[in-house]
DNA sequence: GCCAACGTTGGC
DNA sequence: GCCAACGTTGGC
């Protein structure tokens, strides 16, 4: 089981928009390294919803429902299919990823731009307490 | 193949 | 609105 976090800026696609259409296709990613890691993903895999920009927090949880299939007329680029699977009874915002020690390695923070990134079994379990707990 | 210039993204 | 980070592009 693969964990994720997947990064939309609100305005152009939130949660609440996934929620209403009951699924979608992660597509529109342009960038090599967030393709490699949608082309890992494998059904089953969870992946928090984080809203960039605006809102700056995770606020919900999807699963991905169908491995990758090409995004795109050039063949280079990948989407995967994704259903919401529960909103997160407090979202985790960005300011309180930041404060905690043990996000230290977290990719999304490494890596601030990657708007695919790993998310390890320790970080996702420690993401859900904060988020649930 | 290297590297400077440039564009884009996201956080502040 | 600004700036830092970083990926991509193009000239050499």
């Amino acid at each position: 089981m693969g964990y994720w976090v997947l990064r939309s800026e609100p305005d152009a696609y939130s949660w609440d928009d996934l929620v209403r259409d009951g699924a979608t296709e992660w597509n529109g990613v342009r960038n090599y390294t967030a393709r490699n890691f949608l082309k890992e993903m494998a059904v089953g895999d969870e992946a928090l919803f984080y809203h960039s920009n605006t809102e700056k927090a995770a606020v919900g949880i999807m699963a991905v429902t169908r491995t990758w299939q090409p995004d795109g007329d050039d063949g280079k680029w990948a989407s995967v299919a994704v259903k919401p699977v529960r909103p997160l009874a407090h979202p985790v915002t960005l300011a309180a990823i930041k404060a905690e020690p043990k996000f230290a390695e977290l990719m999304m923070l490494k890596q601030s731009r990657l708007s695919v990134s790993k998310v390890e079994p320790d970080e996702w379990k420690l993401l859900l307490k904060m988020a649930e707990g």
